[in-house]
DNA sequence: GAGTGGTCTAGACCACGAC
DNA sequence: TCGTGGTCTAGACCACTCT
């Protein structure tokens, strides 16, 4: 691998020093240079392998733990963020039970491989007529059932996922994608929606058809800013709620 | 008016200095000393006043302009937020038309001096039998209405509104709330939830008794966090459409 | 104690806006 | 041209983590 950046950076125009050296730090992080969950180098010898002073390379390491893409801790290190693990939870839409952080355990009803429908292979970014694998889904609270997903993930990065036990996932997906596939979602988009329940979905749902859900429609990316995964959940409408802030 | 903090930063135990400044800069802006839309003192003057250096007076204003308390403007100084005049649109969360930006029309068609309900008391931080100023009213996109509001406000602010004729008052109630109230909404927070509309309710907005509708309950409040408004909106859940980034 | 990031300083210079 | 905030530097010292 060539020597990264070994000189003075190149002063981009219309761009601040910092905002440049970021620029360049976050080429080198999505190159792969530094895995996620990995350390990057000390600051003293970031600042030295690009020929600034200290605090303008830490003004670019402050740009990119804002923007969510490194994680620093005083002490330890800067580290390139490992992903969503556990924080990308569907549960922040809804209000089952007596809201307790308690993961649903989850029950994969359906996997098989079929030609992406076009809204699904427009998201992931994969051509007309390409296959992909779908998992349907039940997740569950203290046994009752209170979400039902269908996910579509490309054969590209999760044919693994194609075969074996899927019993022995486990309840949560993304921490598999990192063990199984080596992949990390680093961040998700989610659009929120009311509709109706399919015949179909209702039952997995212990629900009548026709009842109202809410559809969360998520695309999920990974470091690079590549659609890695498209998931369509529905709960019960009356245990929607969501909170936003607006400044 | 007692002259500010002419002296040293009192280095706040485990507060760093800068921190400390931000928090007093924050209550003398809360206090009025300079008012909404007005401009604080140049870096260096609030840097000499209050003891620190320059980068220190710095990383206090940027954590303030971070929070949404000020604004910084290259060339022309800082400014204290004059709150949110029309970025507090509900249209964030309906998807009516053809998505313009267009303001929808506001019709009053209902203004009364209430008692507050429980919620709505506990919401503003009202005493129990307080009265309170409820408006209805009816918003319209290219004459047809899509959101029905139940606004309430608490009359030691806004007794001016109580008066004088509301169809004068324009599509937009923020402007309105400075304007005639001398009240800035500076923040506010949206929970969203799902129900069905009352009969009364759906007259409102041409559609049947049960259908289903979109609520959103909003808490506003003022620049010292105080809740000055509580607002319940609802409109045709199938024209619900909201988006979140999650990292 | 060695190595990491966090804070604070002092000063030079640049970019933008208003007059 | 002047006053404003934005960038960059160089260096000292502090606070936290690991061993």
């Amino acid at each position: 691998m060539a020597s990264p950046s070994l000189t003075v950076v190149p002063a981009e125009p219309g761009l601040s020093r910092y905002a440049a050296l970021a620029a360049a730090l976050r080429a080198r992080v999505i190159a792969g240079e530094w895995p996620p969950g990995s350390a990057l180098p000390a600051e003293q010898t970031l600042a030295a392998e690009h020929g600034v002073a200290l605090g303008t390379l830490r003004r670019a390491l402050e740009l990119l733990a804002d923007q969510g893409l490194i994680e620093r801790i005083h002490g330890r290190g800067t580290f390139v963020r490992a992903g969503m693990t556990t924080g990308g939870t569907m549960m922040r839409f809804f209000r089952f039970g007596e809201g307790t952080g308690e993961v649903p355990a989850s029950r994969i009803v359906s996997r098989q491989l079929l030609v992406a429908p076009a809204e699904v292979a427009r998201r992931l970014g994969l051509a007309r007529g390409d296959t992909a694998l779908r998992l349907q889904r039940v997740r569950s609270l203290s046994g009752q059932p209170c979400m039902y997903e269908e996910i579509w993930l490309p054969l590209a990065l999760f044919a693994e996922l194609a075969e074996g036990d899927a019993d022995a996932w486990g309840d949560l997906l993304y921490p598999l994608f990192v063990e199984r596939c080596g992949v990390h979602v680093h961040r998700a988009v989610d659009e929120i929606s009311f509709g109706a329940l399919t015949a179909a979905q209702a039952k997995h749902l212990a629900l009548s058809a026709g009842h109202p859900c809410a559809l969360v429609t998520r695309n999920a990316y990974d470091l690079a800013g590549h659609c890695v995964e498209v998931r369509y959940t529905r709960g019960d409408a009356h245990a929607f709620h969501y909170t936003v802030t607006i400044t």
